[in-house]
Formats: structure tokens, sequence, C-alpha cells
DNA sequence: CACATAACCGGACCGTAGTCCATTTAGTAC
DNA sequence: GTACTAAATGGACTACGGTCCGGTTATGTG
């Protein structure tokens, strides 16, 4: 069993101490992470390669892909802050995102906020998740977590494992492009969509638990 | 509205036609999707390349690009065999797959036969939808309007555009691929949590209709 | 301050998908 | 058979993601 709902993306700098990292690639860090925002930003993940990211940080191509591994992984960086906001609001936040609502409720609220996300941040999520790097990614793991802990709640019994990985397919920013770009599907039919899925998945007014 | 049902990938040559086609770019599609079938099957198709390709189908890079446009539409081409057979077996086949058993049954057995094909090809079809390619591929638009039409059947008045949207995401490949290679889940289990997921979204015994 | 060393840097390099275009060739009309 | 044309060819070329490694620098220690 997967127990990793610790916050992803490790660093939580505690106050003062230098995490290990030396101070130039700490600079280069924020540099890469600063120039990779201002361009996707502007120009669109898609049309902006790594090389146009480093030249732009004023740094080399390899320690661009020191400091991030790989394209997904940048992606998924700048995009960390929007995903940790995602976080508390589910985990801590109000409700019916956060705890207190049926789990039927929680789960619609989660993917409307999904889909909030995908339609301010499409592009970038759908770099984050290319080649298969979605399902091995921390935030999948967490949010997998949450949906498996709703479906549990409302519906003791069920595989709510597999039911999790199913629902968040319909999550996913291939679908959501295709959906939006391609069937001009504007975004309250999908989240009624999601709402519907959800409302025919699980029973209603089920509490969800303490978590 | 889409009404491509027709079935794709065009050439459908009648007797003795040319079809336009001239004879030496006719010889060289045949030797590229020969070539491209003995390397897929041999290596698989991710340690495949396109001059992998090329090279042993004694063409030119130019010509491969030429004759099928990108990797994803060579993979495409390669697994049009088995997926007519599915069509077929969808639209005319025997029971519960074809036509005749209610809905609901009808679309257990369409998942499961894509569990299959899954099973038997997962990476090629990975490499055949791979960037956001599935959702316009030909074959997507059948399954998609498949289905459309049982949840239509099986519940009128419902969306069943998204709704088969979203169900159909949970037959992607890259889930696939991550569900087995990831998780080690067994083929059983995903079809059961897909039956799973279609008795929970549409009610049981409703005749599919005729088409 | 001088030194040792581990961490870091950057750009040359690689393999791949996909494009371009000068050249060749299959089919047609006479 | 010859001449013509549209189609087809193939390999050089580009852009991109990602790797490698010789040179550099920050940092802790004596």
């Amino acid at each position: 069993m997967d127990t990793s709902l610790e916050i992803p993306l490790s660093d939580l700098p505690l106050i003062g101490e230098t995490s290990g990292e030396r101070a130039d690639a700490v600079r280069n860090r924020e540099r890469i992470l600063c120039a990779a925002r201002r361009l996707f930003d502007e120009r669109g993940a898609g049309c902006t390669s790594m090389d146009d990211v480093a030249a732009a940080a004023g740094v080399g191509k390899g320690t661009l892909f020191r400091r991030f591994g790989s394209r997904a992984a940048l992606a998924s960086a700048v995009l960390d802050e929007r995903e940790r906001s995602l976080q508390e609001h589910f985990i801590r936040g109000e409700t019916p995102l956060g705890p207190g609502a049926p789990a039927q409720e929680r789960l619609i609220a989660f993917g409307e906020a999904m889909l909030d996300m995908l339609e301010d941040h499409a592009e970038l999520m759908v770099a984050a998740g290319s080649g298969g790097a979605r399902f091995v990614s921390a935030p999948y793991a967490v949010h997998r977590l949450h949906v498996t802990l709703l479906l549990g709640a409302a519906d003791p019994g069920c595989d709510a494992e597999v039911l999790a990985e199913t629902l968040l397919a319909a999550l996913s920013a291939e679908l959501f492009v295709y959906l939006r770009d391609v069937r001009e599907m504007p975004l309250e039919r999908m989240k009624a969509g999601w709402a519907d899925l959800v409302q025919r998945t699980i029973p209603a007014a089920t509490a969800s638990g303490s978590f």
C-alpha cells in the first residue's frame, strides 16, 4: 500500500537551513524556474523548448536537466504551487471540497477543482504528464489516495483502488484538451459530466469519515 | 455530429482496381508494413525507431513518412487488422458483444474486448495514441459512437456523449500499461473493475436497440 | 589563508521524429 | 518507341529531449 501522503517535491527548506545544496545550485534552480514560468506563460508550453528555457535562464542545458531531470518534471515543478494549494484545499480546506461533506459531494468538488486547474494550466499539465509520467508522479499518488478513501467511505466493500484509477482517467489532461479544443466543449458541461459520473458511481449522503 | 462509422484507413482496394496509387507506392507500403510488423513484434515498439523501419523495409525515411505521416499513424496501420476485427465483432458479431444483448452487457463485453486487445498490443496502442493522436483517430471515433449509442439506449436523456468520453478514458492504453506493468494488476481485476464501473453507470436489462 | 574535494557547470554530443527538395520513375498519349 | 508529366523517392537537414564529461567553483578543514 502506497502511503505517500506527504506533500510532494521535497524541498521544504527549514528556516535558515541550506538543505545541503550549494548556493549556486539554489540560485540556478530559481533562475530556471523563473525563466520557465515566464516562457510557459508568454508563449505557451508547447512553443517552449528546453533549450529556450536554459538560454533564458542563462544556464547551460546540462544544468537544466541536472536540476529537473526531464521536461515533464520541470512542468511539474512550475505547477507545484498550484498543486499544493489544491491539496491543501481538499485535505484541510472548507467543505464540500475539504472534510465534513458526504463523500459523494467531496468527490464531485474534487473533480470540479481539478477541471478548474486544467482550465488554467492545461498545456502545462499535458507536459507534466506526458509519456506516462502522470501515473508515477507524487501529485497523482495523492489524488489516487484521496479518491480511493472517498470511494471506500461511500461504498465499503467495493474495489476502490481500481475504481479510483478509472475515475481519475476521466480527469486526464489529454482528454481535457481534446474536449475543450477539438470538441469545443464548455467547462460547465465537463463539470456536469463529472458530477453525473460520480453520482452514478457512488451513493449519495454517506459520511466521508474523518480523514 | 460525427457520422464516421465507415471502416477506417481508407484503402479497401476493389477487386483489380488500382485505387489511383502508383505500383511502386503500393509495393513500398507493403514492404514498410511488413517490416514494421516484424520489428515491432521482434523487439517491441519501444525499441524500434522509424529509421529502423525504413532501413528494414529498404526504403528512404522520406518514403516512410510520405506513406504513413507519423509514428502514431504507422502503429495504427499495423493494428488495423485487429481493430477491424474488433469492430466487426461489436457491430455485427455474436452476442453479448454484438447486437441482441442488453446495452449494459454489450458495454461490459466491449470493454473486455478492448482490454484483451490491450493485453496483446499494449505497446503498439500506446504508440498509436501518443501525443493526443488517440482522440482524433478513426477507431476512437467508432468506439465513441458505439459507446454513445449504447449509453443512449440504456438511459435515454443522459448526456451520453460526455459519459462515453469519460468511460473510454478508463480504457486508455497508458492507464492499462501503468496498471499492468507498474501496479502489476492482473487482467481479470481490470475487467472486473470495468464491469463494476459500467454496472454502476447504467441500469441493467435495457434493450440495446437495433444498431 | 591554502588546500582538498565533492558538487556543480556548460556545451558538445547522441538518437529520434519529422521536413524538404533535387532527382528518378511509373503511367499516358501519340 | 518516344516524349511528357505527375507522382514517388531517399537522404540530407532541422529541432528537440536527453546524456556525458572535462573543467570550474563553493565550501569545510587544517
